[in-house]
DNA sequence: TCTTTATGGTGAG
DNA sequence: TCACCCTAAAGAT
């Protein structure tokens, strides 16, 4: 669940599961973190939120679960002490009467204080989320045009978590396709307009995916696949593995590009 | 039973 | 930009 929309959902289902509760228990599995085992025991979940890619827990005590699934990390809640048939490694366990919020796989896991948050190496340098309602496409248009951005290649921009919190790899290449904007331009080489566009289908693309349960779900666009003779399960997207397939906008065809390991599609 | 790949991220140069 | 880290599943042998 890596992307922001659904590590926003997992948040939701997390909140709802834990929020206003005691935990009855909390494991960790990593020693290091053991310690705090007993200082959480009994305290009351009072949040659960996202922040990017990253999750926060927080207690009535001041102590706060930071948690990133980088890319195989998943979240899962079931009925209390309800465990699943899975092979992969439990790595946090939060307990309360009625469920149980099970961490598999994440290797990304501490335990700060609330006075600590500010200070901490990734949060600290988190952008705007666009999913937080206060965020319009005018705050994300006068990002693109800030002194500190516009001078920066779109490809990476977009993926640096200071610019916006929580888009990923699918997303960028959706947004760009979706503004009809060249990943290699740099904001200030773009037109108003096409500086307009990308403001508007970060915020749309980005919202919509949270909306629709994934960015994979919206349904009008399986839709035109399904009845362009594509197979569901593989095709999903605007441009993103369509690599040599007609662009959906003007026929020509969809070009891939891999830079810094990550794939790329426009 | 290998090797590769992945919606992510860090630190060195 | 690259090498590398993390883990699990898919693909190749």
């Amino acid at each position: 669940m890596p992307e922001g929309p659904e590590i926003r959902l997992a948040a939701d289902e997390l909140a709802s599961a834990l929020v206003g509760r005691p935990a009855l228990e909390v494991f960790f599995a990593f020693a290091h973190l053991k310690p705090y085992e007993a200082k959480l025991a009994g305290e009351t979940v009072t949040a659960v939120e996202a922040r990017g890619k990253a999750i926060l827990t927080r207690f009535a005590n001041g102590f706060n679960i930071y948690s990133h699934n980088q890319l195989y990390g998943r979240w899962l809640v079931r009925d209390a002490y309800d465990y699943p048939e899975t092979n992969r490694q439990l790595r946090l366990a939060i307990h309360n009467r009625h469920k149980s919020a099970l961490l598999y796989s994440a290797s990304d896991i501490e335990v700060l204080r609330d006075d600590e948050l500010a200070g901490h190496p990734f949060l600290n340098k988190l952008g705007p989320n666009l999913l937080d309602e206060s965020v319009t496409a005018v705050d994300v248009v006068e990002r693109l045009l800030s002194p500190r951005f516009r001078q920066r290649r779109l490809s990476g921009l977009l993926l640096d978590q200071a610019f916006l919190a929580g888009l990923g790899n699918y997303l960028r290449s959706e947004i760009l396709f979706m503004a009809g904007v060249h990943p290699s331009l740099r904001p200030a080489d773009c037109s108003p307009e096409q500086i307009q566009r990308l403001g508007e289908a970060a915020l749309s693309l980005t919202r919509q995916s949270y909306q629709m349960q994934g960015i994979t779900n919206d349904p009008a666009l399986v839709e035109r696949l399904r009845r362009q003779g594509y197979e569901r399960s593989r095709y999903r997207f605007r441009v993103f593995n369509r690599e040599g397939e007609p662009c959906f906008t003007c026929g020509a065809p969809v070009v891939k590009d891999i830079i810094g390991g990550r794939r790329l599609y426009f």
